[in-house]
DNA sequence: CACTGCCTACCGACCGGTAGGTAGCACTGG
DNA sequence: CCAGTGCTACCTACCGGTCGGTAGGCAGTG
């Protein structure tokens, strides 16, 4: 095939078995949904399937990894580097709510949802990863405390309460609802994020100390639904 | 049925079945819960279980029905008539993680959980008892923030920014962890519900209106596991 | 006798997973 | 140029086991 050396595939057929296989899963939950099912969305038999991947706990787990991957480079690494905590905090929040309210990323969703359905070793790297994301947050609740920025509360029930209004929201966002994804968000940094009283559009404004990694994120897919 | 009105059952077998299936289910999850084991666990056969309940998607929605009376007992109806809007989200705020993080209530967690798994009619039904609550919420917060106690955030964001921090919690609680209930609830209440400076203990100082409702329900069982 | 509460024994469908075969391609030696 | 070889990407057919659910019986109680 293509004889300049392309080679269609090299991975990318597995990744878009990843992605059929977490449509489903997200929408089925993972005992719901079975190799069946997943090879029919694949356009394949089972056997065909398993040709790809070697049993379906170990799908779950690449899926997973996967979607941290995702999450890592949407959310973390964009902001990491913001010297101001609480804007720092203010553009994860921000990110964060994006990616889940997207609906771009049902690997995500299926690591916040299916989160006991791993075992062992699979299980604990996984957890891994989440604990890393928890850290990050703490430690600029920390800093956000120690600087006076925020009130004094313990930087883990900081770091879980973000977390959990964050990532609650998949359980009852619809993308054609009333609330906007910049409406949710705005509010959420409202109610534990104090600072900037107008805080959508224009960011360029308050972070004097960050002024460069602002995310250019915006503006492009994302209709209604 | 006994005219002198004894008959030792009478339903409560049928709740202990509830409670059983409940437990299991709320370790595994609906769909990696098989009739068998539930069966099993209330030391019954298969069809010895089926005498009692009708089918497996019934007996999810007698226990989601059962979580929410639970609930609505011990969260809902205690704070209700409190006057003032802040200090009955307060007041909840430390119920509704009482009832996560004690783990007495398996039906309470797999109403959480098993979000999406019912649908229908019964899906409906449960959405509906749940909404209640969401609108709950919103109203205190509306109410909050039209007295000017609160800083002026879409009511909706509000609550289900509350409900997140809160229901979250049954993702990562360990009852013997670093954080005990009662650091988690301060700390969250301290998180958007701004006021007394040291909330815990004595909750009696604040609802000068409704003195009465109070629960007892502490003191009883609860060791960390 | 009727009824409750539970049993044994079984149903068809489906589960995750595999054995073994094959069509199509790239590469090689002659 | 082309047969032979090896490899990838699938297939058909099937495995033992389990799924949710049921028919029908039977012991105990009123």
């Amino acid at each position: 095939m293509t004889p300049t050396g392309r080679k269609p595939d090299e991975g990318e057929r597995y990744r878009t078995i990843l992605e059929t296989a977490a449509r489903l899963i997200c929408e089925r939950g993972y005992e719901g949904t079975s190799m069946q099912e997943i090879a029919a969305a694949c356009r394949m038999t089972k056997a065909g399937l398993y040709h790809h991947i070697q049993n379906k706990e170990q799908l779950l787990f690449a899926i997973m990894n996967y979607g941290m991957d995702v999450f890592e480079e949407q959310v973390l690494a964009p902001v990491q580097d913001v010297v101001d905590p609480v804007e720092r905090l203010r553009q994860c929040m921000r990110h964060n709510i994006h990616l889940v309210t997207s609906g771009r990323s049902k690997e995500v969703i299926i690591i916040l949802h299916e989160h006991a359905t791993l075992t062992g070793e699979p299980r604990e790297f996984i957890d891994r990863r989440k604990k890393r994301y928890v850290r990050f947050l703490e430690d600029a609740f920390a800093d956000a405390s120690r600087q006076g920025l925020l009130p004094g509360v313990d930087p883990t029930v900081a770091a879980f309460s973000f977390l959990g209004m964050v990532l609650w929201v998949y359980k009852w966002f619809k993308p054609d609802g009333r609330l906007t994804e910049e409406q949710i968000a705005d509010g959420m940094v409202a109610m534990i994020l104090p600072g900037l009283s107008t805080p959508a559009a224009s960011t360029t404004d308050a972070n004097a100390s960050a002024p460069l990694r602002m995310v250019p994120r915006a503006a492009s897919g994302e209709e209604p639904q």
